[in-house]
DNA sequence: CCACAATACATGTATATGCATCCATATCGA
DNA sequence: TCGATATGGATGCATATACATGTATTGTGG
């Protein structure tokens, strides 16, 4: 199951890096730009949380995205904390991702058809579920 | 979608991991030690079309299970060609390492349900399918 | 046979990602 | 309040992974 995820995730990075590679952003960097979009202000623990990635390994992709002027970071009260905002240009460049992403996204559903999509995110939600609830006992 | 999916390979690949760390080997590396035993002497291309991952990333991955007498390499007739075998080595490190994958994956279809199981690998392969057949015009 | 295109990898470069460990700060018990 | 412990990130290190480009080899039309 593990090899068969890492798999499609490859084949489907691919795809989708195709296309935003000419707006200069991975994958990784889409999610964590549309995250902090629906999130708000939040610090980057809570950022990993989110998205079922170590904490740490999101200093580097922070550092990239903070370098291209798309995020801000400040200390919060815990003055251990990070907390991230998209910043005005994290905005624009999200907003002319999007139509992007879309494209391809719906381009893939018809492909697959409405139902297979739908049980695949529903499936692929449940397995990050019960991964990070059961895991250590699994 | 994916990054619904790169999440959930992020949170299978920790599980898997975790219980393959003690053996020494990442769940990359298992994959290439379970398709080189199904699939006996094929070339670096063959088994990145077979993993859907770039050829030329392999060459890395390889060097370090080369390095650890897990796999030969020998020049195939056409001399461009690298011809992939398991060594007796990654035969042995392969027997004892699939006892505990079974573990793991027995655990989590256990969690997730039969159906959702046989639903998931059949709905990734078609996931996979479609990208690489109609990747170019999505 | 030969110049040229195509193929199979190797290498350089960049990002993604996790874990172990370290530092700063916060929290909590005595 | 002070010392022990816990927590949030930063950093070092290793692997995973892709793409662009370089190199060796093969295939091909003339």
């Amino acid at each position: 199951m593990c090899g068969s995820f890492r798999r499609t995730s490859r084949a489907l990075t691919q795809l989708y890096e195709q296309a935003l590679r000419p707006l200069g952003l991975r994958a990784t960097q889409l999610t964590i730009l549309q995250m902090l979009s629906l999130a708000g202000e939040v610090s980057q623990g809570q950022l990993g949380e989110m998205l079922t990635m170590d904490s740490t390994s999101l200093t580097r992709t922070l550092a990239i995205m903070g370098r291209r002027g798309w995020i801000t970071a400040r200390r919060g009260k815990d003055r251990r904390e990070r907390r991230l905002r998209l910043a005005s240009a994290g905005v624009t460049q999200l907003r002319s991702t999007l139509p992007v992403w879309e494209k391809v996204q719906s381009r893939l559903r018809r492909q697959l058809g409405a139902q297979a999509w739908k049980n695949l995110l529903q499936l692929t939600h449940q397995v990050t579920r019960v991964v990070k609830t059961e895991g250590g006992s699994l």
